[in-house]
DNA sequence: ATAAGCACGC
DNA sequence: GACGTACGTGCTTATA
């Protein structure tokens, strides 16, 4: 932030603004302020702004990024203001129907389980719990009910995370019981509940923050509310996408990437034979992936070959060792091991772009992206082994995951230009979900506005970079979130 | 006010 | 012996 960047580069300590309105439930606000300390504190910011475009304006032509900052992230903000000051419309009512639906669900999940619970203890005690007390809970289950798979953490609590729980849930419905609560505790206070409260009573809207510099990747992050993690999984999660709607003779537009940070690691590693089935229509790179490392035919790959080549491409961009895999396919570390050794046989590139991306971030102290981004990763040389073996796997994922920031980037200014022109006035940006846009558009002319930005999407790294690898956008459209998408 | 545990997204 | 999949936001509980 400012601030820190002001002592940092400057040497110079800025009246903050918690200095002259106080912080927590006593803040003022800064119409409160005097006039003499509201104009200093104001003033400041923007003295400190403009010297600090001066401090790193040579360094960032040095580093051969002007291009990139004045073409993508300087235009940013303007463009992200807009879509803030827009918003998105929400169906209030549905909402709270929806609450009071999971509040009727969540007490009889929670009576359920206390009748459950007291049939199961010795004397048949009354019992008095929180469930959404993790210790509790862990005390009740591992101690009290004496059930196995109990694991102390490093604070010495029973975990009793969804991992631990939803195998035993199979066979016992107290442990059914406590993963549906949970699931409609988290839908009621994270979502239905709080995205009532963020509607403006002005404009019948919400406008969450997209920040900028919020991640180490080029991602941008959401706040008040998170509008990047709305449900999408379970099918009452989806209800809540419903919420999201458009106006009268208008259609939410969702335009998202598909596979676009598995399409950037055949680009980036080069990888000839996973280029080649993107660069097909409906290529199914999984289906591909699961021929080659279990050396089947294409046409012959089943459900099962299908998801563990999934969960192993996934996990390669995550940097997942043999340990993850047999975690999460629930096989042997040895059996996980020999798919791993097999994929890297298939795969050679895929091998020498994790040892390229260790050894850029190793020798420089951060890696690039495609459009030359720099991601700093000072763990890299940290003293423990498990911080560098964590920024071993960030500098894998990094690459990836921030060079599909930059495409997206790339692609919401040129779409903003394109609507600016006039050729689209009842469309507009609302919403970015780091793969996907999403937009209201008039019914008079949503169709147009879809085929041009997907055009525009397929084609966001030109003319500056030809892509190897096809980039394909997926568009839908509907009177909601969910429908759209 | 802060940390821990948990869970939602990509 | 610990660790083991990247990046986020935000809820509730427990504790200082």
């Amino acid at each position: 932030n400012m601030d820190i960047l002001a002592r940092t580069y400057l040497n110079h300590k800025a009246v903050s603004y918690v200095d002259i309105c106080g912080k927590g439930k006593n803040q003022k606000t800064f119409d409160m302020i005097d006039i003499v300390s509201a104009t200093h504190y104001a003033a400041e910011d923007s003295d400190i702004t403009l010297r600090l475009y001066y401090h790193f304006k040579p360094l960032i032509a040095k580093q051969k990024l002007s291009g990139f900052y004045e073409i993508i992230e300087r235009k940013l903000p303007a463009l992200i203001y807009k879509m803030e000051y827009h918003g998105i419309m929400l169906d209030i009512a549905y909402v709270k129907h929806l609450s009071q639906k999971f509040r009727e669900e969540l007490s009889q999940i929670e009576s359920d389980f206390h009748q459950l619970v007291c049939e199961k203890l010795p004397n048949h005690e009354p019992l008095s719990i929180n469930i959404a007390s993790p210790s509790q809970l862990g005390e009740l289950l591992f101690e009290k009910l004496g059930y196995d798979g109990g694991k102390k953490g490093k604070s010495g609590a029973y975990s009793t995370a969804s991992d631990v729980l939803e195998p035993m849930a199979m066979n016992n419905p107290i442990i059914a019981k406590i993963l549906d609560w949970r699931m409609l505790a988290k839908l009621l206070s994270t979502y239905t509940d709080t995205l009532i409260n963020h509607v403006s009573k002005k404009t019948n809207r919400i406008h969450t923050h997209f920040m900028l510099t919020g991640t180490q990747t080029g991602r941008l992050s959401s706040n008040d509310p998170n509008v990047q993690n709305i449900p999408i999984k379970t099918e009452q999660g989806r209800m809540i996408r419903r919420a999201f709607i458009a106006p009268e003779e208008y259609y939410i537009l969702s335009l998202d990437y598909s596979q676009i940070e598995l399409r950037l690691l055949a680009e980036i590693a080069d990888i000839k034979a996973m280029q080649n089935i993107f660069n097909i229509d409906d290529g199914d790179i999984h289906r591909m992936t699961a021929s080659e490392i279990f050396n089947i035919p294409f046409d012959d790959v089943d459900a099962n070959n299908r998801r563990e080549a999934k969960t192993i491409n996934f996990g390669i961009i995550y940097g997942m060792s043999a340990f993850g895999l047999s975690q999460q396919l629930n096989i042997t570390q040895y059996q996980a091991k020999y798919i791993i050794e097999r994929y890297f046989e298939r795969f050679p590139e895929i091998k020498a772009y994790m040892d390229n991306a260790v050894k850029e971030a190793k020798d420089n102290g951060y890696v690039t992206t495609l459009f030359g981004r720099r991601i700093h990763l000072p763990t890299i040389y940290d003293k423990s082994a498990a911080r560098r073996a964590h920024g071993e796997r960030q500098a894998i994922n990094a690459k990836i995951q921030g060079s599909a920031a930059d495409i997206i980037k790339s692609a919401m200014i040129k779409i903003d230009d394109y609507l600016n022109k006039q050729n689209l006035p009842k469309t507009t940006m609302l919403l970015q979900v780091h793969d996907e846009l999403l937009f209201e558009s008039h019914k008079d002319e949503y169709h147009h506005a879809i085929t041009n930005i997907k055009n525009i999407m397929e084609n966001a790294c030109l003319p500056t970079k030809t892509l190897k690898t096809k980039l394909i956008v997926d568009a839908n459209y509907g009177n909601n979130w969910h429908e759209a998408h």
